[in-house]
DNA sequence: AACCTTTATCGTAATATTGCAATATTAAAT
DNA sequence: ATTTAATATTGCAATATTACGATAAAGGTT
């Protein structure tokens, strides 16, 4: 097999999922922490950051972009990429959801 | 290829991606929701709440339990699974920071 | 002991992901 | 119109993930 069920769960479930898989990739991370860095939205200079070859890099940002994590703007003839806060914050609201319910339960 | 270069890049990104890839996957998602809404460890049942052989379901638990957002400990002949508030504490805050670092940033 | 219950592991098939070379596309610059 | 620069797409090989049946392991029950 391979192919995840997603059918079989919620819509937040596949959501959170779909956000978190994308982040589960140490470039795909170093790319949000790049974007982070340079505190602007960033044309181009993102593949010399990257230890990886450009189409490699081109396909990581799709997915981030696909997920909500980045926005890219056309800018001329490069690409305007910046970091979409608002999916950030279903995360951080998400975990923040989490780690409050679990301290209230007093088990292990 | 298909081999990730973590080498590459630095131990925090590869940490958060492994934690992140572990929750990549709706049926995570779902095990973690479920530990939740029994506000409890759980011994069991697990199985019988998701649409997934046990076996599958072993495994799910496996990868969680690697990345470090859930702890099981052996009772009797079953498995008491809880979550691991420390890993989610560092996403928070690791998705805090970015938040806060873009929200200082004008750009797009 | 024999049996049952619960969870883990093995083996394997189907599918997905990663990475890159080659090529295409797009728009600015000459 | 040609060239140059930046990014995307295609195609493909290597590897990883997902799912599950079969089986094993561990501990309780009778």
């Amino acid at each position: 097999m391979g192919a995840t069920k997603t059918d079989h769960f919620t819509d937040q479930q596949n959501q959170i999922a779909t956000i978190a898989k994308a982040l589960g990739h140490p470039a795909r991370v170093a790319i949000i922490e790049h974007l982070l860095k340079v505190n602007a939205c960033i044309c181009g200079d993102i593949v010399n950051e990257l230890p990886l070859a450009q189409p490699t890099v081109s396909q990581h940002l799709k997915e981030l972009k696909n997920a909500g994590l980045i926005k890219g703007n056309i800018e001329g003839n490069a690409i305007c990429y910046c970091i979409d806060e608002k999916t950030f914050e279903v995360l951080k609201n998400y975990f923040s959801k989490i780690i409050t319910t679990v301290t209230k339960q007093n088990c292990c």
